[in-house]
DNA sequence: TGCGAGTACGTACTTTCAGTATGCAACCGG
DNA sequence: CCGGTTGCATACTGAAAGTACGTACTCGCA
């Protein structure tokens, strides 16, 4: 025998290479394909495992045994559990907040598009994986530097745009300061009511409860409006 | 040596038993008062130790050593870890709702109800044992639906409390889910707003900025009181 | 006052899992 | 065609949660 060393186990794994198309064009390389390609398959079993049975009871080894992989795979691509996590929940949140984009982008009147963006995010918050990977676990995996400085960068960043125009729109002069203080009180609100829509039986009529709720909350702002109300920029005592 | 099968490793442990005083009344049982007096001692450096580096971050190794006590007391007393960090939620709970319960419940006035019980619950969001422990690790460690029955119970119930005296006083009329809904919608505000005055460098300067805020939401909800303005029962549409 | 039972732990072991060390083969630029 | 780099696989290590079991102390009761 003498060497020998490593023995052989039969590498059989690859027999079955899975980058679907193999680009033709060879500047982009072969490599970079089947690359990002099992990085693509990590991300995805990830995001639905970690969904399905939150980051604590989701091993590693269920991961890359899923993506078809091993742990020499992962940690090539990322530095670790946490890594892989953050990289799962960016894409949510990216994708959530392009939805939310694109149900407001094109509404002229500020109400109308305050309206549309609380459903278009009533929607989003129903998602499981949103409700898992974001606002479940997110703050807790991430720390809660990391998971505010995220959301700061999408959905939170929707709500504040709202919120501009329907100030704007409002003639309303705020400084910077009160904007975002507007825009995290309402941020809270909106995933609050999102929560009680996705746990209640019927999501249905919480939803039509949650918009009849805001709603009155923003005819509230509206009839100050026409009283002629200015916003608040000192103290009010009691 | 032949036998001398434990070896004697010189249980030096408990050479200071940690019961402060000892309870004279022999009824309450002497042993019993050890026994709470370890677990007592294990939910306080638990909270500590959750609140300094996590959940995750904590081990049960360095909890039982600053407790001075082994795992065999840890899982005596506790089912796992869970349980623990569970036992210290619970705790932190109760003590932040009891404070605010004091600031609301000699109150006449419901708006003035209503503005001393957000100064109360935006001093205890500040607490980095009520940030860490409820807002950031408790929907992860303890799981969205435990997390959301313990909230009813202790916090939650202030808002609902709160909100109640507001409705009557305006002599609005809601239904139970309507409520409910309100309750959620004004609790995720807070909370929110909470953080974000956690979070500020000046933390003075943005909780009077959340009060202002707020103070206008509530405003705009007078306006309409004033204004004949009923509390929606149906669905507004567009 | 002694004694059996149960309580309140302590000790040592098992298991699970994130992370690491290392090797190797395929690719790519020169 | 050839050195180096990239993209993985395999095997191992260490930490930490949980378990099995032993034991001393206490309390109720005879």
């Amino acid at each position: 025998m003498a060497k020998s060393p490593k023995s052989s186990k039969s590498p059989v794994s690859k027999l079955v290479p899975k980058v679907p198309t193999l680009p033709t064009v060879p500047g982009a390389g072969r490599r970079a394909a089947y690359s990002s390609s099992t990085k693509r398959a990590l991300v995805d079993v990830a995001e639905e495992l970690f969904t399905d049975h939150g980051y604590a009871s989701t091993s590693l080894d269920a991961i890359v045994a899923g993506a078809q992989v091993t742990k020499g795979a992962l940690y090539h691509h990322f530095s670790g559990k946490q890594a892989l996590f953050e990289a799962v929940f960016e894409r949510v949140e990216s994708e959530s907040s392009k939805a939310i984009q694109k149900a407001i982008k094109n509404e002229k009147d500020p109400w109308v598009k305050a309206r549309s963006g609380l459903r278009a995010f009533l929607a989003v918050v129903q998602q499981p994986r949103y409700r898992r990977v974001v606002v479940q676990e997110g703050p807790s995996v991430l720390g809660y530097a990391r998971f505010r400085e995220q959301e700061e960068r999408s959905t939170f960043a929707m709500v504040v745009e709202i919120l501009r125009a329907v100030l704007e729109a409002g003639s309303w002069e705020l400084d910077d300061d009160m904007v975002q203080t507007f825009a995290r009180i309402f941020f809270g609100a909106m995933s609050s009511a999102g929560e009680s829509v996705a746990g209640s039986d019927d999501a249905t009529a919480a939803a039509e409860r949650v918009e009849v709720a805001i709603g009155f909350i923003i005819a509230g702002f509206q009839a100050l409006a026409d009283a002629g109300q200015a916003m608040p920029t000192g103290i009010v005592r009691d």
